[in-house]
DNA sequence: CGCTGCTATTGAACGTCGTTCAAATACCGG
DNA sequence: CCGGTATTTGAACGACGTTCAATAGCAGCG
């Protein structure tokens, strides 16, 4: 009779707290991804992934952390779609077009997912996260780049690209909550157009 | 003439149906206003009102059901306000300027309450609640009505207003969590007015 | 008056959830 | 080989949304 039958504690040692973290963060997204931030929870996410609860709890923290994790590489996603979208032989005008396809296409492509960076309300009276601020102007740098031949003004542009900012994610929120087809049926992708193109004049 | 002391079970008789499912809205809508969606549970909102929770269920209906009644109240308080703020005397453009600088005053005076208004996510299968759209229409016409003489096509207008108003939603959803301070000082009222100007030619 | 439903109201129960605790195991530097 | 540290877990705690079965008041009717 062997005295050590597993008792199932103690390390597994089949990954590093990265790999594991990595691992955590994507198995929140598919899950969210399916059914979104309601499908999410910390039982179910642990079972996910074949581990208990605790585990998570140790390696990443509870779940507003797990959901800042998820967010965190969405704006990262967001990101690269976006700079991909900028083509340096095209003009600024046709670029801000591009950059706002690119941005209402990234969220159809992947609404729930998109979702949860907004519907995560923290705490009023916890601090902004360092990072989203850093990843939400690394983003919107972008689009002020490409303005800059157009309105040379810093101040300007500032204002301009954050109310551009804005109304693309207010076109897009309505769209993937199913608010603006009881407006209109045009896809939000034509009133983006419309927006860029009569705010540029 | 004393009132005999409850005993547990059984009618209390000092209100009908109606005042009951008013008073669960405003107790609902007060929890929100100090605490947001966070901090409406049924077992709280019961205790606010002093009753149990199964009096909630049987006159209302779930937390949802109390969240759809709570936004509501909300969408009609709002298309009062945007109706206050517009002035025969005044040009259409003033007017349009006015409404969504009443918009984003309504939603500064009350972000909380009108953050709950987006914050819900019904089920994706289920159906739009049907009063909502026409709660929204009835606001969205009088902006259609304002940019009557400015747009005079009705499918162009129609979209220009889908638009705008995705526009202020996304200034005030991005201003109410905090994410548009991080792009800039202005306040949203300030960006709005450029949005509308600008947008309007 | 008594009877009979009907509705309002409740305490208790059920299952689930996020989170914490204490213990047990494996790994690593001495 | 040994002690400390990191990982992993089952179990427990409290709170939650929701449902159930029972009771109390009320209205109508004889």
């Amino acid at each position: 009779m062997t005295k050590t039958a597993r008792r199932g504690t103690g390390p597994r040692g089949d990954h590093n707290r990265e790999e594991f973290q990595a691992l955590v963060a994507k198995a929140a997204e598919g899950l969210v991804r399916q059914e979104g931030l309601r499908g999410l929870g910390m039982r179910r996410l642990a079972a996910a992934i074949g581990y208990a609860p605790n585990s998570i709890y140790n390696a990443v923290g509870d779940l507003d952390t797990v959901v800042l994790r998820v967010n965190a590489r969405t704006l990262e996603r967001l990101h690269d779609a976006l700079v991909a979208a900028i083509s340096d032989a095209a003009t600024p005008r046709d670029n801000a077009v591009s950059v706002a396809d690119a941005y209402l296409a990234f969220v159809q492509a992947d609404p729930q997912v998109w979702s949860l960076v907004f519907e995560h309300t923290l705490a009023p009276d916890s601090a902004f996260p360092e990072w989203y601020g850093q990843a939400l102007t690394r983003t919107t740098d972008l689009v002020d780049r490409v303005l800059q031949p157009m309105i040379p003004d810093a101040d300007e542009r500032r204002q301009a690209v954050a109310t551009l900012w804005a109304g693309l994610h207010g076109l897009a929120s309505l769209s993937t909550s199913r608010k603006l087809a009881v407006l209109t049926p045009e896809p939000p992708r034509d009133l983006a157009r419309l927006l860029v193109r009569r705010f540029l004049g």
